[in-house]
DNA sequence: GCCTAATGCGAATATTTGTTCGCATTCAAT
DNA sequence: ATTGAATGCGAACAAATATTCGCATTAGGC
């Protein structure tokens, strides 16, 4: 940022700036999100716009620093609530979590997202997966299965690859045939195969609460209470 | 395509255009894949290129298609080989034979698709997701396990979505934590998972083969012929 | 070898875009 | 109210880009 905001109003203005451009990427793509137009949109000049942003790619970094402080938080926030869970319900509660947050304001970040190549969002990622080696790595060690876990980096690496794309492309392309709270249970079923804990029925002296896996799991935005697959 | 080509070196032009379009990006980046560029790189004048192109974006469709039909026979041969083999092991040489051919020429198609969003490359999944349902579909009625596979579109999605989109990044970011020979097996693992087949010691019979599931798996690119899952 | 259609060219044009700069306006402290 | 710094503006400029067009060159059937 070239200079910086030190009063009340270049602040908000800043702010609107931020928002703008990322509204000017989630509605008419990367490539339209020119200097003017998004001046236009936040309803200043592009004077004042590179008053506070010498190139316009510090706006992009700005919005996807934006999107990646509360995607982190959201994480951290899921990662307390861990140890107390089987590796199945971390991981729907997650995926819920993180679709949500992904999806307000009109699926803005979700937009963005999608030009992960040209917005260096692989750095985000690759802090998402330290994160969650380590909480996972932890948890297992807590609740050792009889096959212990091999390559948990690797298997993360994947995990957090996978999960967050397709996200980002279902806004794409929604495909009738799979719904999101199918998708949820079908990675829930993928993190449960690939790191075996202890089965729920006879935890080996491990805290793990025995949780009344309730039918429509927890809550999501507005996600209606289907009828749910029941596994095991 | 605003024109056809009729004689020999026209066609080659075109040709060589559609390569160098594809080089343009691999190389300097979608935005750096400009007309003059392009044009430059191929060997002629912009007028040429605006001959049998209409619009640039004309050629980056050019490009994805030839992606695409490369892609589709490849998949296609390894489903043909599908009927012999586990899941695990169909996914696991279906990886090897992708990843090569997406490899081939610096990386040149996997540097492509990190730009998938502006190439509509969301077109070859769909028909890609449709071509693996199908046969995964056909697959799993000739080899019943005894809890049938719910939600094979949604999986299939899952799958070829998790796949695509981690090769794409693994060329972005490496992750020296997760080796290519890891990934592939992870997911192999995955789908094996998801796709429960008939336990091989004991085929309800089917005429699945018991495979002595080699350690390395199979040869990748410039591997040496070693020891390769024999079908039939 | 001739002739016509196909091909290839690159300077020229109209837009678009990123970025700057001098000047007007507003704030906050005195 | 005064004043100096902070803020906001948008016309203006340079560079890049997509696309066109008239003209030169070439190929291949006769």
């Amino acid at each position: 940022m070239r200079k910086k905001p030190r009063q009340g109003r270049s602040r908000s203005m800043v702010d609107s700036l931020v928002e703008a451009t990322a509204i000017c990427i989630a509605e008419d793509g990367l490539p339209a999100a020119t200097a003017a137009r998004i001046a236009e949109r936040a309803g200043v000049s592009v004077g004042s716009l590179y008053q506070y942003f010498a190139r316009k790619e510090d706006l992009y970094a700005a919005v996807l620093e934006r999107i990646t402080v509360g995607l982190k938080a959201l994480v951290a926030a899921e990662i307390e609530r861990l140890p107390n869970k089987s590796i199945e319900d971390f991981v729907r509660d997650l995926l819920h979590a993180v679709w949500s947050y992904l999806e307000t304001d009109r699926q803005r970040y979700l937009r963005v997202t999608r030009y992960w190549a040209q917005l260096e969002f692989v750095a985000v990622m690759n802090d998402l997966e330290r994160q969650m080696t380590t909480a996972l790595g932890v948890y297992l060690m807590h609740h050792p299965a009889r096959r212990p876990v091999q390559d948990l980096p690797t298997k993360v690496y994947v995990l957090v690859n996978s999960v967050l794309f397709t996200i980002v492309r279902y806004i794409s392309e929604p495909s009738p045939q799979a719904r999101r709270e199918q998708i949820i249970e079908c990675f829930a079923e993928m993190a449960a195969a690939l790191l075996p804990a202890p089965t729920k029925r006879a935890g080996a002296g491990a805290p793990l609460k025995r949780l009344p896996r309730s039918p429509a799991g927890r809550s999501g935005t507005s996600a209606p209470p289907a009828a749910r697959s029941v596994s095991r």
